[in-house]
DNA sequence: TAAAATTAGTTCACATGGAAACTAATTTCC
DNA sequence: GGAAATTAGTTTCCATGTGAACTAATTTTA
């Protein structure tokens, strides 16, 4: 029982530091914390982003959106409908070019933005997770400059 | 034009701080970072990675491998299939317990892990990325933490 | 030891997200 | 100013991955 058929314990070699593998499995554990704490109600990792950012961009149009969450058009369109469905965000077409959509929040929308907040944003305890406040910091920082954001807002 | 409405530079306010969403942007990096890089064959990371630790753990079990790759049962399932059907893995039913199935690579499934392996744990190589080779390191070490993994091979 | 519970894996139906082709509006370039 | 190119978004179809129900084998328990 202790040959690796067998066993649970088996030998990863170098995917143990293979930083695809690691951030596959840290995000797949964050999407479980984020689930635990807010997925009573069916308020989803990206649906939150977007009414997010319109919160605080009102106006913006969905493919700056999408470039910036890194989501597909084609994904965004469907995305916004279901937002719009359920009464979150409006839709504009906007006057000086009419190919393009303004989002804004309905009041509802701001609604489930300031009740939702604190959670979505504060989900991840200490208590849940193995780094200390100082290590999930600098793993924040680091973070931050791998994917090329560096202050605040932007 | 310098309204949010209208411009690329968006504000992120908390977000830029969410280790959830940073996650899922360096992960999505890092996926076109090997997908330019070892994109031309057919070779996914969730395949390269199964049969890399079949070649380490011959005879494991698809069910330990399931859970060590947190890939749900029914998605393993279709992985080791076409994985079998390109002639790369073998699937044996367990002599002792009848239920289980054991998984060993076949001699195309060893040479292509041969082929590949310094490709797939080298493609993320410091010019294409910003952080230094010891920023990159103190990311791996705290993502390894952050996940469980601590030594090498476990 | 027979019935009940558990375990390993599979099947099927669905959801999530993406690529390619498309429509409509706008801009560029003779 | 009109044809060609570009841009914003949508639609359609497909690939990937998951949940729930299922089969078969094994273990537990009364």
């Amino acid at each position: 029982m202790t040959d690796a058929a067998n066993s649970d314990r088996i030998r990863l070699g170098n995917l143990s530091r293979s930083p695809g593998f690691l951030l596959r499995l840290s995000q797949l554990q964050v999407f479980n914390l984020f689930y635990e704490a807010l997925g009573h109600d069916q308020l989803r990792p990206g649906e939150f982003s977007v009414i997010w950012l319109i919160s605080l961009n009102p106006g913006v149009r969905q493919g700056v959106l999408a470039k910036r969450l890194m989501i597909k058009p084609a994904h965004m369109t469907k995305l916004v409908k279901r937002l719009e469905d359920a009464g979150h965000v409006q839709r504009t077409i906007e006057a000086g070019d009419r190919r393009a959509v303004q989002l804004t929040l309905t009041a509802k929308g701001k609604r489930l933005v300031d009740a939702r907040k604190s959670e979505v944003f504060g989900y991840i305890a200490h208590e849940n997770v193995r780094l200390s406040a100082a290590e999930m910091a600098e793993l924040t920082r680091l973070l931050q400059k791998f994917v090329g954001i560096e202050g605040d807002s932007l």
